[in-house]
RNA sequence: GGACAGGUGGGUGAGUGGUUAAAACCAACAGACUGUAAAUCUGUCGCCCCUUGCGGGCUACGAAGGUUCGAAUCCUUCCCUGUCCA
């Protein structure tokens, strides 16, 4: 693709899927006016994996990058260090240089999967903010007053409820809005949640002489839950960087309703196209999304062995074809028999020996095909294939 | 610096001396049903030990001590959070 498309087929395409734009008439004008545009999304490299919910943005991002416009992908390597706003309940623990660098590593690895690498600009925040000396800092204080850093939504109710915030929290938007000056960004994306950031972004880059940035936010994505937003600490997520055939299952546990959802925020199928799809059979429209999503983070050939494993193994109720495998530990022996509690335990398929007692009284394991609710087992087998609900495990002597 | 309020299990939140591993709800896990959807119903939901029993032990209500036969509950000190005053 290029960028020669007219602009409003730009703008069209631009708008799919997102849920503000601020301002359309800014983003016609810079388009007219410049042509190519530096869009920027920042990501805190505080976990080491992206999930489905992080690709909404990245796929915005990638919509741009069609069009011809150079795509910043910013690391908050600097911001990292000391914590996030967002995270309200605990300040998270510093993280060190080191694992800032493998986290930057893990996700460059996982957007490029999405993104074309050789478009992609990487910045990292620590380039402006690493030698960034007191009296700029208290320079870029003065930008901005609490009373309007506290007209942020989260912030205000925080405050409301007599929640602490600290300090660095507060200063957060404008560190974040000070990226965009750093960068000369013309558009910046984030979730809605990012809104209050993004515009402090604009006002400060008025004030630096610089036009003001285009702003643009994505819904955030509901979890597997269909309620909550994903997020890793919720594990209602899919990690971009899990099997196909995790991905494949998780896809096929979520509720109808959030399968459209997961149609129009995940891929490129037209709203038209979606709507056809209610027509269906809401199964059949799941494999679709499963294979959808597969295929953009594995391949056309995983997606069809996932889809494929998860039709015997899960609705036909057979033995899956490849499974964990593991070796009886020497604990489970007890006088030649072996102690299933403590088996399942260290196999991985309970929390606990408790866990695993419970699991085995309640009827949730089958070895062999057959279910058991025994504790000790008398002259196993040499392989025994264990089933705990979704799980499965070959365990060997 | 002073006055006051508060810190309970993954979350919300009861509990103010004993049958409380801690109500209730949510989440989670397992089972039934189904399209492993939703809804619903059932069971479980700290850890460890013993071939498992209405069995034994250990740890837990911000932290550390203390009072008591016995504490999440009372006392002391400390830490943390919030409100007000300076």
């Amino acid at each position: 693709m290029n960028s020669v498309l007219p602009i409003d087929q730009q703008i069209a395409y631009i708008k799919k899927g997102i849920v503000e734009l601020i301002r359309e008439d800014d983003l016609r004008e810079r388009l007219a006016k410049k042509g190519k545009l530096r869009v920027k999304a920042g990501f805190d490299p505080t976990s080491p994996d992206l999930h489905l919910g992080h690709t909404v943005l990245i796929r915005k991002l990638k919509h741009f990058q069609d069009l011809g416009h150079t795509v910043i992908f910013l690391v908050g390597d600097s911001t990292a260090m000391i914590g996030d706003p967002s995270g309200r309940n605990t300040t998270r623990p510093p993280m060190t240089r080191k694992q800032i660098e493998a986290n930057t590593e893990t996700y460059k690895e996982q957007v490029f999967k999405l993104l074309d690498p050789a478009k992609t600009e990487v910045r990292y925040n620590s380039e402006w903010f690493g030698k960034f000396g007191f009296d700029e800092f208290v320079n870029l204080c003065s930008k901005y007053t609490i009373a309007r850093l506290l007209e942020r939504d989260e912030f205000s109710k925080r405050y409301a409820e007599k929640a602490p915030i600290s300090l660095h929290e507060l200063l957060y938007p404008l560190v974040q809005g000070y990226d965009s000056v750093a960068l000369e960004c013309d558009v910046e994306l984030g979730g809605t949640d990012q809104k209050f950031n993004l515009l402090v972004g604009r006002e400060l880059q008025k004030d630096a002489g610089q036009p003001p940035q285009i702003v643009l936010t994505m819904p955030i994505l509901e979890g597997l839950d269909g309620g909550r937003k994903m997020s890793k600490s919720l594990g209602n997520y899919i990690g971009i960087a899990e099997p196909p055939e995790v991905m494949f299952r998780k896809i096929m546990q979520i509720s109808d309703e959030l399968m459209f959802r997961y149609y129009e925020l995940l891929t490129d199928l037209s709203l038209p196209e979606i709507a056809a799809l209610r027509t269906g059979h809401p199964m059949e429209a799941k494999m679709q999304l499963g294979r959808m999503i597969v295929t953009d983070f594995h391949s056309a050939e995983a997606a069809a062995k996932a889809q494929d494993e998860f039709t015997h193994v899960v609705r036909q109720k057979e033995v899956p074809e490849e499974m964990q495998s593991a070796t009886i530990p020497p604990q489970a022996w007890s006088n030649g028999n072996l102690r299933v509690d403590k088996l399942l335990a260290h196999a991985g398929l309970a929390d606990s020996v408790t866990d695993a007692t419970r699991k085995l009284k309640s009827g949730a394991v089958k070895i062999n095909g057959e279910r058991c609710g025994a504790l000790l087992l008398e002259n196993p087998a040499a392989e025994l294939v264990i089933q705990v609900g979704k799980q499965w495990r070959r365990v060997t002597r």
